[in-house]
DNA sequence: GGAAAGGATTGACATAGAGCAATCTTTAAT
DNA sequence: ATTAAAGATTGCTCTATGTCAATCCTTTCC
């Protein structure tokens, strides 16, 4: 198993190596060029990837062209479209690797037999889960309750990597804002 | 076990009768008043509520005074803040009985002892939370990118019975706009 | 290394939705 | 049933943010 991902599930649970291993086994080394799109609108999502390097999004484009952000996946995290891995229907989100990106990626079907049936992967899943989970209720307050000065702060001290690594574009569809908007909000810190 | 929660399970797991009365044990029945507290900001999440009749709200107070409204939890649905129940840590948001509610709750430790050992709690606890995922991904995308009007008639099409049930004040809470915005927008359906 | 394409910035203008106040309606309590 | 309190509606005004256009800057690619 890749080391990466090794350091990622030694720090969730307590496995054995030799079941580490095993694990490791159901995941292939996969890469993607710079904004590939690695599933698009439409598509049933068939693989949960595990980043080693690089940056994935997770976008939806509406009936105007406009692209909304709902997730960044950096180095050392999962990211896929869960809602089409859980539902099996056809994802109505996109996503694009916004950099060179190497991942690991493994089977929809591999990876709910081991949910079933590795406590390890199961552990892990159910921490992806809480902590999407975590995230994503914070997530719909913030939408819900700040203006964009606030919200653009927030992201300076919480998630800089964002601001500083990604075009301002790609931040201002996170933020639920125009790239306009951005622009003048950041002139004013 | 009670009915409404030994339905909820039959449903999603193929349990036995015997563990889902050794599971029923650990729930107790309360009931709250319309309008009760059951928890509020500050203080540490300590049950997961189960809701046999009546319905909850999540929500959140904002220095201003503003609420905004997460999630409603009606009958045989689970509503807790999970967040708090799982990081231990105080909650910032507030959990209020909007009817007359009773519920059947389990001790936080408790549950997650039988997520650990029961298969028929984890399963459960995974569609809870994979069913949160889900929902909560598509309401981003919803606040993200969708106007006042359209999140009207969303919730019209979709979610019926909050435009029905509860009152005005708390819809408009929900959908993150104010009560006169959601009058206004009401008249012109 | 220079051209072309795409992204960022900024000004002028338009608009959705907020805030406030007055009034009307419903709910709840005695 | 009567009254008080809370919620809903609606007119007016104001502000934040979107839209469009022009210009400038950066990256990419032959």
């Amino acid at each position: 198993m890749h080391l990466t991902l090794r350091e990622y599930f030694k720090r969730l649970t307590n496995v054995e190596e030799t079941a580490l291993d095993e694990i490791g086994a159901y995941f292939e080394p996969h890469s993607f060029k710079k904004n590939e799109y690695v599933l698009r609108e439409g598509e049933v999502c068939k693989y949960n990837y595990f980043v080693v390097s690089g940056c994935m999004r997770l976008f939806t484009l509406n009936k105007d062209g406009v692209e909304n952000t709902r997730y960044f996946a950096f180095e050392g995290k999962f990211g896929t479209c869960f809602t089409s891995l859980i539902t099996g229907e056809p994802s109505f989100e996109y996503i694009q690797s916004l950099e060179e990106t190497t991942v690991l990626r493994i089977k929809k079907e591999f990876f709910y037999y081991l949910v079933g049936t590795e406590p390890a992967v199961n552990k892990v899943y159910r921490n992806i889960l809480e902590s999407a989970y975590i995230t994503t209720q914070k997530r719909i307050y913030d939408l819900q309750g700040s203006d964009s000065l606030q919200r653009v702060k927030w992201l300076m001290e919480n998630q800089p990597d964002i601001l500083n690594r990604l075009p301002n574009k790609v931040v201002a569809s996170y933020l639920g804002i125009t790239p306009y908007t951005l622009s003048r909000l950041k002139s004013k810190l």
